[in-house]
DNA sequence: GTAGGGTTAG
C-alpha cells in the first residue's frame, strides 16, 4: 500500500503498526510512522500509542519512551499502560515502577491493564513488597480477581520464587483458562519443582484439558531437567500424534530434552527432521553435543552455521566453548577468542567461560589474562579463575585469590566455596579448610548434599578422618555420594574394614551403590591389603547391580592381586580384560612388579606404559625407578634419554608442612629455608641413631644416578620429606602427630626411615604422598609397605 | 493496547 494511491484513515494505522509489532520488523514500523507523520496522524492519540507498542516490540524502547513524552498532556490511560508495559517487558522494571507511580500522582484513573502491567515489573523479587501492596489494593477493590490481573499475579509470586502464593492464587480463580494453567506449570519448573511439574501436567491431562504447544514444551522442560527418557518419550509420542513436532519451540525442547536424557542420537534425529530451524534449535544442538562430550560434533556444527550464515550470539558460543574446554584444545579455543573479538560478541559469561576454557586446557597465564581484563568482575570471574589454579596444581595461588576476592568485597557463594575448599584439600592446609567450614556455617549453607561431600574429603585429604566422620554422622539426609566421599577417607587412611562396614550399612538403609560407590569400596580394599574382599566386591558389583567395571575397577584387582603376591594371576587378568587395558592397569601391575621383583612381567608393563602415554613424564620416572630397582641402569639411562629426547621434564619433588599459619616447603636438597643448617644437623642427628638403635641402613637403590655409595646416600638425606620431617621435630612439641603431605610418590628408602622415626623418636607421622596416605607409629605404616 | 513456552557459565 502507497500513501500518495490510497487515502489513508488514522484507524488503518494502530491494525497495520500490530501487524509489524508482531513480527517484530522495525523496517516496516519505522516506515508507517513515516507514513503517519506525512498523512498528519502523529499527534493522533491513538495513532502515537501503536507507534509506542510497536518500538517497544522491535526492542526500542528509547524511541517509544520518546514519543511518549512528547504526548505532553495528551495522553490517555492506554498511553500511560503501554509505556509501562513496555518497560516491564523490557527487563526494566524500575523504569515501569517509576512510571506506574508517576500515573498514580497525576491522578489518571487506573484500569487492569495497568494493573497487569505493573505487576509484570514486579516479576523481579526484589519488587515483590510492591506487588503485594497491588495485590493488597485490589483486593480490597473487587471481591472477584479479573482473570487477566489473577494470571498476572500468580506469575508475578512464582516469579519471586513465593510458588505457594502462587498456587493460592491459582485455586482461587473460578474460571481457569489455558494461560492459568500453563503459567502454574511453569511456576514449578521456574522454581526447579520440576516432579511437582511433570505430576501437574498429569493432573491437566486427566481432567482433559486442552493441551496446548505451551503446555508441551513446559513439561518436555521438566522431563529434560529430571533426565526422565522415558517419560519424556511418551510426550514426544503424544505430541506426535496431534501433529505439533513440526512446531518450532516443541522440536527445540524435545532436542534439549533429549540431550539432558543423555541420549544425543535421539537429539539428532529430532534435528534431522526439522524441516524449518532457527538459530535456537542450531544452539540448542550444538549445546546438546557439548554436553554430551560429543565436542568434535559440536565444533563441526558450529562451522556449518558459520558456512550457512545462521546467525551467531554470546549462547552458541557459550556451548562451543564447552566443547573448546572438554577438547582441552588451546588453539580452538584461541580461535573462538579471536572470533569473539571480530565480531564483538563479549559478555560476562563469555568472559568468564575463557578464564574456565583456557585453565582446562591448562594455559594458565591466558587465562589469568583474561580475568585481569574482566571489568566488572563477579562470582563467576573469581571462581573460575580459583578453579583454574586449583585444578593446575597451583592450589597455593588458588587460596590467595580467594583472599583477594573476599578484599574486592565479592560474597562468596556456594560454589565459590567449595572451589576454595578443593584447593585446601590438595594443599592439605587443614587451617585453610577449616576456615571455608567456618564460612559454610557463618553464612548459613546448610550442611549437605555436594557442601558435606566436599567437606569429608577435606578433611580426609587434610588427614584427619577423625572430623570427615564427625560431618558424617551430623548430616541427616544421606545420599550415596556422601556414603560414598565416607567410604573413600576410609580407604585413603587404610581404614578399609570400617569402609567395608560403611558400605554395608548403606546397602541395608536402602541405597543402590553406583560405579563410584564401587571404585571408592575396591580402592579402600586395596589400601588396606583386604585382598579376598576386593575381590569378591568386585565380582558382586556386576552380579548384584549390573554394573559393568569401568578400567580403573580393573586396576584396583590388579593391585588386589598383585599384592597378594599373585602377580601372574594380575598379568593373565589383565590379558583376559574385554577391553583394551589403559595405562592405569599397567601402572598398577608395574607396582606389583616392582614391589615383588617380577622383571619380566614388570618389563612388558613398563614397556606398554611408555607406548601408551609416552608424553606423561610421571611414567617415564616409574619405569625408570622399576629398572634402577633391578639394578638394569642400561635400561635406566634409556629411558632417561627417551625423556629428554621428548621434552619432558620430571616434576621436582616437593613436601610440605603447615606451622601456625604458614606452609614450610622443602624441595630436593633444598637449602633456601632460613633454619636450613639446624635441619641438616637434624637430619645426620636422626639418621645416626637409627642407624644405632633401629638398624637402619639407606637403601641406595632408591637413588637413580649412577654415583659412589657416599654421594648416593647423601642424595638421600636431601630428599624433601626427610628435610620435611627434621624441620618438624625441631619446631612442635614432643607428642604432637607430624602431618605432612608430598607431591609425588614417597621413596622406599624415606618410608624405612619414616617407620623408624615413628618408634625409636616415638612420634606419629602422618604422610600423604601422591597417591594416599601413610599413618607411621610405632614403627609400621597403615600401608601394610605396599603402595 | 493486556498474560503462559525453547538455547549459555564458575
Amino acid at each position: 500500500m502507497r500513501a500518495s494511491d490510497v487515502p489513508l484513515d488514522a484507524h488503518t494505522f494502530p491494525s497495520v503498526l500490530k501487524a509489524c509489532s508482531l513480527l517484530a520488523n522495525l523496517d516496516c514500523g519505522s516506515e508507517v510512522h513515516g507514513f503517519a507523520v506525512k498523512c498528519g496522524f502523529d499527534s493522533t492519540v491513538f495513532v502515537v500509542n501503536s507507534l509506542v507498542a510497536m518500538y517497544a516490540k522491535c526492542d526500542r524502547i528509547d524511541e517509544a519512551r520518546q514519543l511518549f513524552d512528547r504526548m505532553i498532556d495528551k495522553k490517555d490511560v492506554v498511553s500511560w499502560n503501554s509505556i509501562i508495559s513496555a518497560y516491564s517487558a523490557n527487563g526494566q522494571s524500575r523504569e515501569a515502577i517509576n512510571i506506574f507511580r508517576e500515573m498514580n500522582k497525576a491522578g489518571v484513573a487506573v484500569n487492569s491493564y495497568t494493573i497487569v502491567g505493573a505487576l509484570q515489573a514486579c516479576e523481579d523479587p526484589s519488587f515483590v513488597k510492591l506487588g503485594e501492596a497491588i495485590h493488597g489494593v485490589i483486593l480490597k477493590a473487587d471481591q472477584q480477581l479479573e482473570l487477566y490481573v489473577a494470571n498476572a499475579l500468580l506469575v508475578m509470586y512464582s516469579s519471586c520464587g513465593r510458588i505457594d502464593d502462587a498456587l493460592g492464587i491459582f485455586h482461587g480463580i473460578n474460571e481457569k483458562d489455558n494461560v492459568s494453567w500453563n503459567s502454574m506449570l511453569s511456576g514449578f519448573i521456574q522454581n526447579e519443582l520440576y516432579t511437582e511439574a511433570v505430576e501437574f501436567f498429569h493432573e491437566m491431562c486427566e481432567m482433559s484439558l486442552k493441551i496446548d504447544e505451551v503446555s508441551h514444551v513446559s513439561v518436555l522442560s521438566a522431563l529434560g531437567r529430571l533426565g526422565n527418557l522415558s517419560n519424556g518419550m511418551e510426550v514426544h509420542a503424544y505430541a506426535a500424534k496431534r501433529g505439533l513436532v513440526s512446531n518450532l519451540q516443541i522440536a527445540n525442547t524435545l532436542m534439549d530434552m533429549y540431550a539432558k536424557c543423555g541420549n544425543v542420537s535421539y537429539m539428532g534425529q529430532v534435528f534431522f527432521n526439522m524441516a524449518y530451524k532457527d538459530f535456537i534449535s542450531w544452539t540448542t544442538v550444538i549445546a546438546g553435543n557439548a554436553q554430551n562430550s560429543s565436542y568434535s560434533e559440536a565444533l563441526e556444527l558450529f562451522r556449518k552455521v558459520q558456512s550457512e550464515g545462521i546467525k551467531v550470539d554470546c549462547m552458541m558460543i557459550g556451548s562451543i566453548l564447552l566443547a573448546c574446554g572438554g577438547l582441552k584444545s588451546v588453539s580452538h579455543t584461541k580461535q573462538i577468542h579471536n572470533y569473539i573479538i571480530r565480531r564483538g560478541l563479549f559478555d560476562l559469561v563469555l568472559e568468564n567461560s575463557l578464564v574456565d576454557v583456557y585453565g582446562e586446557c591448562g594455559e594458565i597465564n591466558y587465562a589469568s589474562q583474561m580475568f585481569e581484563t574482566i571489568k566488572n568482575k563477579d562470582v563467576v570471574s573469581w571462581t573460575s579463575m580459583v578453579s583454574s589454579f586449583s585444578c593446575n596444581g597451583l592450589a597455593n595461588e588458588a587460596l590467595k585469590l580467594s583472599h583477594r576476592m573476599g578484599e574486592a568485597g565479592i560474597e562468596l557463594d556456594l560454589v565459590a566455596l567449595l572451589s576454595v575448599l578443593s584447593a585446601s584439600a590438595s594443599l592439605s592446609t587443614l587451617k585453610a579448610g577449616k576456615e571455608v567450614h567456618g564460612l559454610f556455617i557463618r553464612k548459613g549453607f546448610p550442611l549437605e548434599r555436594s557442601s558435606a561431600s566436599s567437606l569429608i574429603d577435606m578433611y580426609a585429604r587434610c588427614g584427619t578422618v577423625e572430623n570427615a566422620c564427625k560431618i558424617f554422622d551430623y548430616v541427616g539426609n544421606r545420599d550415596i555420594v556422601l556414603y560414598t566421599s565416607m567410604i573413600n577417607a576410609y580407604g585413603m587412611h587404610g581404614q578399609g574394614k570400617k569402609a567395608i562396614s560403611l558400605f554395608e550399612k548403606m546397602i541395608s538403609s536402602g541405597l543402590v551403590p553406583d560405579h563410584i560407590t564401587y571404585l571408592a569400596l575396591l580402592y579402600s580394599c586395596s589400601h588396606s591389603g583386604l585382598i579376598n574382599e576386593g575381590i569378591e566386591f568386585f565380582r558382586t558389583m556386576k552380579s548384584d547391580y549390573q554394573l559393568e567395571p569401568w578400567t580403573e575397577h580393573y586396576a584396583c584387582v590388579v593391585d588386589l592381586l598383585g599384592r597378594a603376591n599373585c602377580v601372574d594371576d594380575a598379568y593373565n587378568f589383565v590379558k583376559d580384560m574385554p577391553i583394551e587395558p589403559p595405562s592405569v592397569v599397567w601402572c598398577a601391575l608395574l607396582g606389583a612388579c616392582r614391589v615383588h621383583s617380577n622383571f619380566e612381567i614388570g618389563e612388558i608393563a613398563a614397556r606398554k606404559l611408555l607406548e601408551l602415554e609416552p608424553q606423561n613424564p610421571g611414567n617415564h620416572v616409574l619405569v625408570s625407578n622399576v629398572f634402577a630397582a633391578m639394578g638394569r641402569w642400561k635400561d635406566v639411562d634409556e629411558v632417561r634419554m627417551r625423556m629428554s629426547s621428548l621434552g619432558l621434564k620430571k616434576k621436582p619433588a616437593c613436601s610440605w608442612i603447615e606451622i601456625g599459619n604458614k606452609i614450610h616447603a622443602f624441595r630436593v636438597q633444598d637449602k633456601s629455608h632460613p633454619q636450613s643448617i639446624e635441619i641438616y644437623s637434624k637430619v645426620s642427628q636422626i639418621t645416626e641413631r637409627l642407624e644405632k638403635e633401629g638398624g637402619y641402613l639407606a637403601d641406595t637403590k632408591f637413588v637413580l644416578h649412577n654415583m659412589t655409595e657416599e654421594e648416593k646416600k647423601k642424595m638421600l638425606y636431601g630428599h624433601s620429606e626427610r628435610l620435611t620431617i627434621a624441620y618438624a621435630l625441631i619446631v612442635t612439641s614432643p607428642g604432637v602427630p607430624i602431618r605432612i603431605t608430598k607431591n609425588l610418590r614417597v621413596c622406599g628408602d624415606c618410608h624405612t626411615f619414616t617407620k623408624l622415626v615413628s618408634k625409636f623418636i616415638e612420634r606419629e607421622i602422618i604422610v600423604r604422598d601422591a597417591n594416599r596416605f601413610h599413618h607411621f607409629k610405632n614403627g609400621r605404616c597403615s600401608c601394610g609397605d605396599f603402595w
